[in-house]
DNA sequence: CGTTGCATGTAAGGTGTTACATGATTAC
DNA sequence: GTAATCATGTAACACCTTACATGCAACG
């Protein structure tokens, strides 16, 4: 008998990770536009997950509308322009808890080019691969500044943040660690 | 004026990172085939970028072969069967180098689907996260094992190989840190 | 005798990006 | 007055995966 595949739980369509994660930013507000979306995912999704295109963002909240997880409405803006926002259903918040409840984890992607180019090291001089990692450095410096400052927000925030300020702290973590790591293989390079 | 973009180096055709990962494995045997690149692959290259699937990585090697940065033979195997052998070229290497030594260091790429999950929390209860997390620590312990057999590997290798053993080494703290993230994150949970 | 490894590829489809199109308002 | 922000979308394309097709050899 064929080894049990996918586990397709109950009426599930699947869809994408980053379907879940807009429907996600959902879960928290009231109504966000897909412009709020994509602010909110640069400013928070990013220092874990990925921050999606804009027109992917509309393109997810398309078939979340599709799919009934999310109701829309447009509400006047200045004169002419309407803008269009977004509410999780809860139908949506039903598909969501039980993705978040899934027991199956797929496993972190990571795809850390720095690391590809230092791999390939005997192709250039040490120098190279050191300045290459200087630079990685530097913006993995600028990322746990901007981790830091995302967990200074959430800290002052009502009950249901308390997960995102965990998450954030993780972020935090994992910059500064990615710090040693990088001037550990600095070291390592003499 | 417009802002340098993307700064074409130059001759340079853009290829995916992909491709130079494929090419890059052949920079350090002499003559690979596909079947050997894709073990090659799931065996190193998954710790810190990703191994591509068996079809894309015959797909890379045919637009390597198209840009000529690789050359093939065909070797008989047993009776009838012949296996197609790709080895890098000048043209190549040189390409390679360029992109190693390019100083537009891409950062790297983290889509953390169990972190995803736990920034959800308030949708599900503490016991289901912190399931969720375990399951993530089992996991990442067998990528840390996997990773120590092969840092031993590249232990015992030719000079080429000083570089793939300080990424192996880079690979193992990663995993070790993770582990140390997610006990943190649990401990916090309570 | 069934599975795994060896070995190479095609086809179809989903995921995600960039570029383009449009236009008002606000800030420097 | 030029750029940035707000605001929404389409089209084209690149990337990558799964499924399929094929078939021998070796191992248990």
């Amino acid at each position: 008998m064929a080894a049990a595949r996918k586990e397709p739980r109950s009426n599930d369509i699947t869809i994408p990770a980053t379907a879940y994660a807009v429907l996600g930013l959902l879960s928290f507000e009231q109504e966000l536009s897909g412009y709020d979306l994509k602010k909110w995912a640069d400013s928070i999704l990013r220092f874990f997950y990925w921050a999606p295109a804009v027109s992917q963002i509309y393109g997810e909240l398309k078939r979340l509308d599709r799919l009934g997880y999310v109701t829309s409405r447009e509400v006047p803006q200045d004169d002419l322009r309407n803008k269009r926002v977004y509410r999780i259903t809860d139908s949506g918040r039903a598909a969501l808890t039980e993705w978040v409840e899934q027991d199956d984890v797929e496993p972190p992607v990571l795809k850390h080019s720095p690391l590809l180019r230092v791999w390939l090291g005997h192709l250039t001089t040490p120098d190279h691969i050191r300045e290459l990692l200087l630079s990685h450095r530097a913006n993995t410096e600028q990322m746990l500044e901007d981790a830091r400052k995302s967990e200074a927000q959430a800290h002052n925030n009502p009950e249901q943040w308390h997960y995102p300020e965990l998450v954030a702290r993780f972020s935090m973590r994992h910059f500064e660690a990615e710090l040693g790591l990088v001037d550990a293989l600095l070291a390592e390079l003499d």
